[in-house]
DNA sequence: CATGAATGAGGATTCATTCAT
DNA sequence: GATGAATGAATCCTCATTCAT
């Protein structure tokens, strides 16, 4: 009866047509992560992803060809909050950058929810577990680059290997946020930016740094 | 071979009863646990594993009441290996001491290939994922311990957390293995030891140690 | 033949959606009285059920949670003329009363077929039992009081319990078809009545009563 | 070591080789009886019945085929039980007489507890149910027969078909023990002996017989 | 004879996917 | 396009029955 009302107005359809579909897929792709956050993929089943975004298990399948390819979906614009970050020296205080770095971190994958669902995600798919491991590798060659100008300037430690540094830096960024939980501490960033700076830089370097920092603010 | 030894010695029992059931039970978690590796935990069937193990589903029941059964005997035995190893300071070079531990870890983790199921499992499971976190926190208090006792003499970095350090040490003991083989390094264990010992340790500290040990080998 | 009529007519679509379903989870509902009976409860299987019916067996999931679900749906409509019939008294004659109810549940009970699969039910289901233990009581109370007002106007035996003969009467409609098939008997309902009759009116009384009846059809 | 030490004191066996199987078909038996009572027969496996009777499972297919067998050991003993009571007219007093029988029977019943498992047996074994039958219909002839001599002799209602007077009485019979508990009455027999009686004999009949019983105490 | 481990067919149930409406 | 009923392969698990010891 409405849409008659509608048509007699003169059928401003309100929405182009893609842009209708266009949120039918978008609905499913949220109702999916939902669904898979709380009760992990292999145990959430397509009607139930439809049935979540209000439309028919049929309409699952105009959109995606399977459960995977929407976890896909979802995957391509999540998966670089997924990857530690990628700190920035020389910008400013490499403590506070990196501490507010790991809380940005933790923070998208607060909102993400997306650990729990991560390694039932590694274990099973192989194709992801390489897109994973591409980024990562992404990240590791900028951050070893970074370290290795800085390495140049003597500002790090000469005697560690700097490929396994940029892999410990990207290890405990990576896991700060789950890790801090599990242990039972309060989430120290701070603490966490400290050590991760230890690695790489001498204490004395450190002041240097520090020194420099302030003296740029001065002016 | 040895059965037709034992032929000719003339016709006893191959194997007393309850040895032939575990050697059985034996060989289902074996299949079991090749299948897990290999497929994952929630894609390996029963029917699977018994035919992988050589013997009827039926038979597969009698000995466990379902895949999540068999599970927990395999991990039974095997979560120990799955933590992070403690160090042992104070008995020699701990760069040697933590080089040879993670070499160790990395070996047992090769050899159970359990790496790969793991996520799945703490994504899953709970009940599981609690018994190792447990585990996870007896390890940290211990590490924390000896730690303290250092800092107690003056052994350790004074500016840093000795919580967070605790923490940064057994991520990087734990995920050492598996994360150099996806950074594409070859597992070079003297070097994360090295990072690791300087996470705790402060240069001249460790130059104190080595020399003190050097001392005592001498003696 | 009528599908083919109604092609001719044009191409309506067969039936509403909602009537389509109705129908086929009333063929489901057939299908599994028919099996029931037939093989009785625990001897038919949900497969069997759905193959008689012509659908899959995933539909009859669709339509009952389970074989019990569907015994229900059978018996909520069923129960009532399992149950021995309550006569009527001072209607009419009451031999032929009776007669023609106990004619009337034999009729039934025929055409539901269900006697044979009730005794398996009652064993095995003590919630059904329990349904059908109440509505007897029911039934009970309601003839004992419709005797209690006979006996109130001296018409029935004063030397015999009325919760006894009430129940004697039950058991007798109650069994009346199947017994005397049992037996050999050609099934004459009219004996049956005379006999629970002189189970609560002496001779006399029948007698008064008949010619009662007689001058009212006079009149 | 015990068996041994009976071998040096001169092992007699202690019991023919035959009458130990006996005692352990027996024990088969019994214990198929109390299972099939408490489970139900479908719901009982040949493992719990031969656990049951502490023996493996083996052995129990080496008294019986299969479960239906034992049951029908079990039957054989009992059927005889598990049918209503024939009376005997003319020993006593007819009502005492059929009280008696009537709780003679309940009690019966109650010592097998098979109640609960007839109808289910009647329902899926029609061998069984024609065995049944068989004795039911031996038991109405010589029911009826006894009927005929005191109808011949004027002692019974002479306006009522024997036959189904027959049929009530075992039917009336048959159902006493069980329904008398489900109306919630206390177990009468002396009521439900009357009814009975009263279906066969008239009052004054009745008096008469009791009066000669009386002359024949007093004699 | 007794044992009880082993078998595997069979029943209940779920769910990815299709397709007529 | 959208719908959701229908499909049936696949899974979990049980249990009657056999047979090597």
């Amino acid at each position: 009866m409405s849409d008659r009302e509608d048509q007699l107005v003169g059928e401003f359809p309100l929405m182009p047509k893609q842009e209708r579909a266009q949120i039918k897929r978008d609905l499913l792709v949220k109702s999916g992560h939902e669904l898979f956050i709380s009760k992990g993929f292999e145990h959430t089943t397509a009607k139930e992803i439809a049935a979540h975004a209000g439309v028919a298990t049929g309409t699952f399948y105009r959109y995606f060809s399977d459960k995977r390819q929407l976890l896909m979906s979802l995957l391509e614009d999540q998966i670089e909050m997924l990857m530690p970050p990628e700190p920035k020296w020389g910008v400013s205080n490499p403590e506070s950058m990196l501490a507010s770095l790991l809380e940005l971190h933790d923070e998208r994958l607060k909102k993400m929810g997306m650990q729990r669902l991560l390694p039932e995600l590694l274990a099973k798919d192989k194709e992801f577990a390489q897109v994973l491991a591409a980024a990562k590798q992404k990240i590791f060659t900028r951050i070893l680059s970074g370290l290795k100008r800085a390495y140049d300037n003597d500002l790090t430690w000469n005697d560690l290997d700097l490929n396994t540094v940029t892999w410990s830096v990207m290890t405990l960024a990576e896991h700060a946020p789950e890790k801090m939980k599990q242990c039972g501490n309060q989430t120290d960033y701070r603490e966490v930016a400290k050590v991760i700076c230890r690695l790489i830089f001498p204490p004395d370097v450190m002041k240097k740094i520090n020194a420099n920092e302030k003296v740029t603010e001065e002016e």
